[in-house]
DNA sequence: GTCTATAGTGCGATAGAC
DNA sequence: GTCTATCGCACTATAGAC
């Protein structure tokens, strides 16, 4: 993150970063796959960790506050102490068009297990879909909104709010006029 | 597209491409900006219509239904009598990563574009970030209802199904239980 | 650890279209 | 005479094969 965000992604080799590392570069690709995979380490963890609470969850819940209330934990128990180091992650991915998309899919590949899990509780098809995506796309404009915001409001904030807008905008309302 | 459906992409060399146009590799690289682009070649009149159709509508209209109105109409103009080559195409891109990828950025630029444009006509933020997420949500779910099915039944179809069901699904509906 | 295919870029030469 | 399409060649870096 250091060599990406002082030179720039694309004029950073592998071979620098191993270098850095005191490695070779073939051994870079023992652990990374690629050259972006180093900003998406922590992903496979998180998706486990957000279909977990989507199983826990009480069966009696609508399927999208399974969503809303799996991404309200993580945002609490994973990002919430880690703002800092979203916001430099952040800054990097959306310098460069070949990290923002590894960024999508793996943000696709997330709403496809929530939907998956959603499954697994019976929800059918179309609902599952449509309930995962439309977290995902609540989650974005949350998460986005936490990375600017310069006060104290937490993730887990945006997220409710982001949901509830949602809610208002997917009805139809008109927002007030300025 | 052939060389792709038949060898895949991954094992399709750009000089193949180039061989079977009877052009050299550096023309395919004057034309395209990579080995991907060529499939995500209408992309830019899509998003031109869309925003124009955004630009076009009511002033009365609630932000969700301009999205959904841009789409449905693009839905019977562009898309309706391409089932076939949106059926090759999408068999194509969802088979590699790498064009996954593509589209993705492609839907996401797309929506940032729809945001925009629904902020021109004074639709404040979040709402129009929201709005236009929601619509390249339930479009993706639409599409690929629409590629997937052996019926007669229209994408506009679909857009406006999923549109109904997306509303169901944020307010918080429980679907039936089966 | 070594070797290599291939994507993609920079620069420049040529030729035809308008 | 300018614009645009094509081609040639050298070169780097990623990533995969072995």
């Amino acid at each position: 993150m250091e060599l990406y965000a002082k030179r720039g992604f694309e004029s950073t080799a592998v071979a620098d970063i191993a270098e850095r590392a005191g490695l070779t570069e073939r051994t870079f690709y023992r652990h990374f796959a690629d050259k972006r995979e180093v900003l998406f380490y922590g992903a496979g963890a998180l998706q486990e960790f957000l279909v977990g609470a989507v199983e826990k969850a009480p069966s009696s819940s609508a399927p999208i506050e399974v969503i809303v209330s799996a991404l309200v934990e993580a945002a609490t128990s994973v990002f919430e102490e880690r703002r800092e180091f979203a916001r430099r992650r952040q800054a990097i991915i959306v310098a460069n068009v070949e990290l923002l998309e590894r960024e999508l899919v793996k943000l696709a590949t997330l709403a496809s297990a929530l939907a998956d899990a959603l499954r697994q509780r019976g929800v059918p098809d179309p609902v599952a879909s449509l309930a995962a995506e439309a977290g995902i796309s609540l989650f974005k404009v949350a998460f986005q909104r936490w990375v600017d915001d310069s006060g104290k409001k937490t993730l887990a904030h945006f997220i409710r709010e982001s949901s509830s807008q949602m809610k208002a905008v997917t009805a139809g309302r008109r927002p007030a006029p300025r």
